[in-house]
DNA sequence: GATAAAGTATACGATATCGTGTACTTTATT
DNA sequence: AATAAAGTACACGATATCGTATACTTTATC
């Protein structure tokens, strides 16, 4: 690893730390090359603009949190397993410092131009895009009963966002405690499983 | 109507649409004043900041959301009647544009700075204080059956929300058509009540 | 230890925006 | 028509940030 790759790294990590700090606007080129111990001559030499350097930014923490997409039905376990299951990953999904901070600033990026939205969403959303196929296989299968997956996704994923993300993402609410979490995933599943029960019944 | 007050209102009425269009800090006050034909001195005079001029924004166009607020909990009336206005209620909060503009700039603003968050959500959330006090009184008149009325709540206005609301405001999507509207609030609602009465049985 | 690649320090020019100061003009009121 | 209040035009000074140019220094490699 030459000198120019160190340099790189401690780039990519210092603002990975700015944006996450900041947010994109607030960020400046300078002290993003501060935090590196490099001159701002030799980071516009790794990345011509702040753009990029997000790009990059989200890149790799979305490698990160890549683990947490994969989901698949299987229809030889229990329902209501699975969907703790699920439940839980998405808890630990929604709960991760890194993701919450993260998905600030695409969130921000997106809504503030349309633009954005096009070239950053596309690789967010990927995150959710594994969850969503577990819904969907469950469905093809016969197991949601007359559920649509796009309606019955929704509502799981809704409820678990609803109180344990965009809480804490919007009005900074702290992070859900242990039992609290624990509570919120119990009682979504069984609600949800008693649904899809009643409407195969 | 004195000459103040009318360039007082031209200013709001400008500096909505400049908000509106282009985000809280995209928007410079030149062209908040250019386009309310006003000098930037007199804008001066009647906002001494940014800041001042947006919280007159964010009240002005949440007294047009107000009616939206209220519901109220009958039990002399069927759940799934009720929860079906609730959800239209929920619905046309979320498809109005003015809402869907003005939410984006308050939560952009309260992502970026717990600060701001702390003041402008506070107004912001009561919005939605009316629609979850529903759900409270459903709970306490044990219509809801084990359900606590906060993940009810979550599981409702999520799966709402989720559909009709983010996809919107973060990925740009078109406004849910009237069909798909009408799908989303009748699946919703019938999951939703099927799952109390399971609960209750 | 010479050479070239990479990095640094520093100072630019170009913009953009903020908020204010000043002297002049319009409008309403008596 | 005189007066005062409100508004205007315009030009500041103060910052802040961008991205680049230049001349010097460090580091790796032969």
């Amino acid at each position: 690893m030459g000198r120019s790759d160190n340099k790189h790294n401690d780039i990519l990590c210092a603002a990975i730390r700015e944006f996450c700090e900041k947010g994109m606007m607030a960020t400046t080129m300078e002290s993003i090359a501060c935090r590196a111990n490099v001159s701002k001559r030799t980071l516009y030499k790794h990345y011509p603009c702040k753009e990029t350097l997000l790009d990059s930014v989200v890149t790799l923490l979305l490698e990160r949190i890549e683990p947490l997409q994969k989901s698949h039905y299987d229809p030889n376990r229990p329902l209501l397993e699975q969907l703790r299951e699920l439940g839980n990953k998405v808890l630990a999904l929604v709960c991760d410092e890194d993701y919450l901070r993260l998905s600030r600033i695409v969130i921000i990026e997106s809504m503030r131009s349309e633009r954005e939205a096009l070239r950053l969403n596309e690789k967010f959303s990927d995150c959710e895009r594994g969850l969503h196929s577990w819904f969907a296989n469950a469905a093809k299968a016969g197991a949601l009963g007359n559920l649509s997956p796009m309606v019955g996704a929704a509502m799981f994923y809704g409820a678990i966002k609803e109180v344990a993300y965009w809480d804490q993402a919007i009005s900074w609410k702290p992070m859900l405690g242990e039992k609290e979490a624990r509570a919120l995933i119990n009682e979504t599943c069984e609600c949800f499983a008693r649904a899809v029960a009643a409407s195969q019944a």
